[in-house]
RNA sequence: GCUCGGGUAGCUCAGUUGGUAGAGCAGAGGACUGAAAAUCCUCGUGUCGGCGGUUCAAUCCCGUCCCCGAGCA
């Protein structure tokens, strides 16, 4: 294992070759990336569930213009504060930009923390059609008026071994069950039972993971997010608040941002959102460590190496 | 100096009509199939401020001392 997990020999870069570079937030991915670009000619694609929207550069920590006049980088901004991503849309997107990126003969550098993400790039995901926007609405609205157990005991009725499946305290889950059997008539098990469907089934993955401590993380954390303030996170933070965006979209779903909301709308001090975004953040490092800890084990068709300090 | 509140888990506090105590947060570990920076699960022995006393038994009652806050002087 080499000092920057580089693994594959320059000659060696064959075609369908796609590098990939995943880690906790501040670990230091996406400089490992840019040095990875400009050693081996290669195209960044992002990978991050936050950075995907428009409007939150800062305070998702996002390749700044820096960074991008030194290498390319695809799918960072791509969808609007009020637009809805998930992963079979970066999935989508993801898997064009990696297929361009080989037509042109270059490498295809994927990096990002969200690990569900790029797990399903490499191991693929089940073939579930994707639910229609008045189902999900209806399970949305029985949430809102009658909440989560009655979502659940919906389930119950019409999916039986489903609602096993689930945990019926975890919103996200009951729900996507819920909306599942509705839109398509099946079970979220019998879907689960269907092979996973791997997007790139020609590509060859070399994968390195960046897994410091997270007491080497914290401190990284919190200076990131002083500068972000001083890049104009609040900034950001207000854009969104003045164009109303609903609560429950992603964007507003990233960390700090209902932190230095809460503090804009006068409900706590700034002191007092800054250390709680700050606590966010690293509490989410340590959930992105838990994952990559675990997981990394099942990403059976790519060659792993991990680096342990940046 | 006097009066009244307080002093219980790392933090904020609940509680025990006397039978050695429990929540939230923090922390640790874990899960994760289209919201994933999301969502969820598991884990709680701490001289109950110190010292004495009453009692079979005190964190709880009594005395005294220390510390913090408010008020009065």
């Amino acid at each position: 294992m080499s000092k920057n997990g580089l693994m594959f020999e320059d000659k060696n870069l064959a075609e369908n070759t796609v590098a990939v570079v995943l880690g906790p937030t501040a670990s230091g991915k996406s400089d490992l990336a840019i040095e990875l670009a400009l050693k081996y000619d290669g195209i960044i694609i992002n990978a991050d569930a936050s950075q995907v929207y428009k409007g939150i550069p800062i305070i998702s920590a996002a390749p700044n213009d820096d960074d991008i006049s030194k290498a390319e980088h695809k799918l960072y901004g791509i969808f609007a504060p009020q637009e809805r991503g998930s992963v079979s849309e970066w999935l989508k997107l993801a898997t064009a930009e990696i297929r361009k990126t080989w037509q042109i003969n270059k490498l295809p550098i994927v990096v990002g923390g969200t690990g569900f993400y790029i797990e399903s790039l490499i191991n693929g995901i089940s073939p579930i059609p994707q639910t229609s926007d008045e189902v999900r609405k209806k399970v949305v609205d029985i949430l809102e008026k009658e909440g989560l157990q009655a979502v659940f005991a919906k389930l119950q009725e019409v999916d039986e071994i489903g609602a096993k499946m689930v945990n019926p305290n975890d919103t996200t889950r009951v729900r996507r069950a819920l909306e599942i059997f509705w839109d398509t008539k099946k079970s979220i098990a019998e879907w689960f039972d269907k092979p996973l469907v791997r997007p790139l089934p020609e590509a060859r993955f070399s994968v390195t993971a960046i897994l410091p401590k997270l007491k080497d993380l914290e401190e990284k954390c919190s200076v990131r997010f002083d500068q972000m303030l001083e890049r104009g996170a609040l900034q950001e933070v207000e854009n969104l608040l003045k164009a109303g965006i609903d609560e429950n979209m992603p964007v507003m779903k990233a960390i700090g941002v209902a932190e230095l909301g809460a503090y804009l709308q006068g409900k706590i001090s700034l002191d007092e959102a800054v250390n709680l975004a700050k606590l966010h953040t690293r509490q989410y490092a340590k959930r992105q460590l838990t994952w990559f800890r675990n997981r990394l084990k099942n990403l059976t068709a790519a060659r792993v190496s991990i680096i342990t300090e940046i």
